[in-house]
DNA sequence: TCCAATTAGTGGCATATGCCATCTTTCGGA
DNA sequence: TCCGAAAGATGGCATATGCCACTAATTGGA
């Protein structure tokens, strides 16, 4: 009759999320390891080759990251050719980032890695799972949560 | 017409996933911040707390977490004087791990915060809703899933 | 009984993420 | 026009995770 057993217990949203994306993380960074990209790695490319030369503050709104965080995840694509920055016209606090030639090469040679992956796991759960699940995660990713007690003032 | 356009794209369910997870994760270190525990420690705790002196092995199988990973996790945790470790009786390759006295009081108060945001998360998303995606998430993280090419030889 | 294979962890290295302090560039008034 | 507030990014520091190489203990035969 510990803590252990109260109903609720050992059901942490959040422990089971991560848990999964432990998983699922390592099974796309294996597929697309002979890329030499890691998942977060090529998901990142995939949002700048769509963003068009987006600027981080928007990579960073869009993938719900830090944007130091971002930056920090920025380096080694940088430092590998992959991608470049340059400052905005109009704005020189702004810095837009776009893929270089050698980035698009990457990135269009890791789609195909990707794709496997992609189309083993929706084999496994089914393509209407997968949708209603990702359509669950976006959900979660667009709450609009606050701790109590963080200054509703002001 | 560029790939992005092509049904598939922009729906990888790992960016979707590690997505979420970054917003669900932030949502719970802010609750915990007060114990100063992050989600990642709390769930860490939690899980050597029911495991009864767990090997480093069990608790990694546990949460799918790779051994080398669970070792750095665990090194903050140990420093703080919350959790210490001891070999097994019977196997000294084996090393257990328990809550210190002070673990177990930071683990209670931690408690007290982690159920608040819980609380709020099922709040806003049901609780039927909540289970049924932590059930999903767990399928996922047990699919057995493999890259085509990984040896399913010998 | 002794050695090869296996099992459990550790340490080093690299990426992933966040927070905070700080700097620069803009923007809004007074 | 000048200054303080706001916006966008960087750098430092700390935790989160993984992989690989390596070490220590065990286990299984020969």
């Amino acid at each position: 009759m510990t803590e252990a057993q109260q109903p609720g217990f050992s059901r942490c949203n959040n422990a089971t999320l991560r848990r999964a994306a432990r998983r699922l993380g390592r099974f796309y960074d294996d597929a697309l390891a002979p890329s030499g990209l890691k998942g977060t790695q090529f998901g990142l490319l995939f949002q700048i080759h769509v963003g068009g030369e987006p600027a981080m503050g928007a990579i960073a709104d869009a993938l719900i990251m830090d944007l130091s965080a971002l930056g920090h995840t920025l380096k080694p694509l940088i430092r590998d050719g992959y991608v470049e920055t340059f400052a905005d016209k109009d704005d020189r606090r702004i810095k837009r980032i776009r893929l270089t030639p050698q980035g698009q090469a990457k990135l269009d040679e890791a789609i195909k890695l990707w794709s496997a992956a992609q189309r083993q796991f929706e084999d496994k759960v089914g393509a209407e799972q997968a949708a209603h699940l990702r359509a669950a995660l976006d959900a979660v990713a667009d709450l609009d949560l606050e701790i109590a007690g963080a200054a509703p003032s002001s």
